[in-house]
DNA sequence: ACAAGCAATGTAATCGATTACAGAAATTAC
DNA sequence: GTAATTTCTGTAATCGATTACATTGCTTGT
């Protein structure tokens, strides 16, 4: 019926050029009062709309943004999308998301979304792509449109942004351990991620700088699930020596621990104290409400999304390779409590 | 450096023209075998990827799906996006995601993402959508290539995915009824949602049908929140003549319902039956477990975008506003019980 | 043997915007 | 008054794939 109009239909009803209403629509300062005037009332009658695939073909760049998850069902993603979508959103950017298991699957190479122009930068929130994909990636300035956030790797040089997993593990050692704790033990995330590695590594040196205990069993390797959770409590229920406080690696992890502790008649935290990592919205409304260590992964998305836009439309190389850390914070719930005597 | 390369490279070194180059790409037995043969090795070397946007230009279409939710942070939805995604994903489909509360910050006209040529169709998982918009959407034939999934509009005339509301509904209260609950309350969701109604109503009815008491302050309204949830607890307690069971329009609602009356020394399901709507992933691990209607989330994904793809596809008119139900089931766990005597 | 039909390929128009370049008109400089 | 600028606008090439139409050569039927 009434197909959108071109520029060329504006330009008619306007009696111009297409090329003077292109730079009407672009670039207003360019062309004289009037016809900015008898351009836009040409564009309001005519009902005209920019028609993308044309721009993008033209400019080459496709003004949207692929963000990668490892996981889509996964709700701990969907605040980092919030803070991203609602920095894009404004700029005139679109989100694309596809899940890293998808790429796997199809056999997607990860840089033909942008050889493509189907997207202008990656935001990546999965450290665990596999090398080759990542060294594919990071051939050419194609680098620099693409982020880390939330995890990262070190399989190649890329800007990233990510919370202060060390610092958050070592307040989280040093409350449990003010609070009268020595016997501490880490349920830790999936074996291969850089969370992970981080916050083991920095709980493991905190415990050494702290003077205490370390058994190996006190280190258990987890998940960031749910069911992770309750296995690794089955194996402190297990344990002849047991720790007195345990500090998960994600709250996920200890919303399962503590649940499983319940059904056996444990309680947090009379007899152990738990904490968690993230604090996703229902670590506050658990029972009883988890004491953790926040991470702002709205901000986390936010910053992730300005620094790419920022490198895409100044391309001001100068900023090189950044690397922006989240501060995160102490959040003192019910969960944690000095040990029994 | 190395620009990708176009249809000309490899019609080049093919030493075929660019028409037979497209044919062998998209219509490979309309070619010779030899030729076949020829191109593919050419487009081998020259590394030839096709250029999204020159094709979306010529084709008109963006081979990507617009997905519309009410609130990105909130985790309901993701399962949703991982069914819809696992089957665009497999059809070269891209998902673009936005929130509708974007939408109506940035003015931003829905209309405009398939008349820009930005999406091919698009899934609302929002009900809540203004009316103008809606009926916005429904002119012209684009009101075929929109589908609400989950929720749905009275709006306008969409085909829809949806689950079992009321059939959901009426089995929780039987069930409860079943257990010796005769004062049955209900916790609705947010004021003006579909779901909300739904549930409401087809609650009210069932309360009828078994001549149970039915006073307005066992209906209290809610939101789908664990806010809600507490803020309703509130409400229950401080009820002269409280039911023994509550039914409530989501899990979420549930938890924090549950949490709170925990938090007043209330024991679930000794004191109260609680019931929720959804079965998230951790209605299982709470405690207590949550007894709820399971909707199959990836499901209503899927089929919406099945449902979406295919219309797009074989634009067979004859499927007409198609309205689908997903089954729901009853999920028994321990957040339920016989009332006391 | 000749018309008709078919298979394979090439030529060139096309999608709709952007933008380099050029030209016209108006302004300023001296 | 003429040259030099500046300001504004138009012409036309361009991005890279798709596809209607034309062409060529070959098969097949009678």
């Amino acid at each position: 019926m009434s197909k959108t109009s071109t520029l060329q239909d504006v330009a008619r009803v306007a009696g111009v050029s297409t090329a003077t209403v292109s730079r009407t629509l672009s670039n207003p300062n360019v062309v004289s009062e009037s016809t900015r005037k008898r351009v836009a009332e040409a564009v309001k009658v005519s009902g005209y709309r920019v028609n993308r695939a044309a721009r993008n073909l033209r400019t080459q760049r496709s003004q949207s943004i692929l963000v990668l998850l490892p996981d889509l069902g996964n709700p701990f993603f969907s605040t980092i999308l919030e803070g991203i979508s609602s920095h894009l959103a404004p700029k005139g950017y679109s989100m694309l998301i596809a899940s890293t298991s998808q790429i796997k699957n199809t056999g997607e190479r990860l840089i033909d979304y942008l050889d493509d122009v189907r997207a202008d930068g990656i935001i990546i929130l999965d450290g665990g792509l596999p090398d080759d994909v990542v060294k594919s990636l990071e051939q050419g300035q194609s680098s620099r449109t693409i982020i880390y956030a939330c995890e990262w790797t070190e399989a190649g040089e890329f800007p990233s942004v990510r919370s202060e997993n060390r610092r958050g593990t070592q307040t989280a050692v040093r409350y449990l351990h003010e609070l009268g704790h020595r016997k501490i033990a880490h349920v830790t995330g999936p074996e291969d991620n850089v969370l992970t590695h981080a916050r083991k590594e920095a709980f493991e040196a905190e415990i050494a700088a702290l003077n205490l205990e370390n058994p190996s069993e006190w280190i258990m390797s987890g998940d960031f699930n749910l069911e992770a959770g309750c296995k690794t409590a089955q194996d402190w229920i297990a344990m002849k020596n047991r720790p007195t406080a345990v500090f998960c690696a994600s709250d996920m992890l200890a919303l399962g621990f503590i649940s499983e502790l319940s059904r056996n008649g444990i309680k947090v935290p009379e007899d152990v104290s738990v904490m968690g990592f993230d604090d996703v919205v229902l670590a506050g409304q658990f029972i009883p409400p988890l004491t953790t260590i926040r991470q702002d992964r709205t901000q986390l998305g936010e910053r992730a999304a300005s620094i790419l836009l920022s490198t895409l439309d100044n391309d001001n190389q100068e900023d090189g390779l950044c690397k922006v850390v989240i501060p995160v914070s102490l959040v003192e719930r019910q969960s944690t409590a000095a040990p029994k005597l």
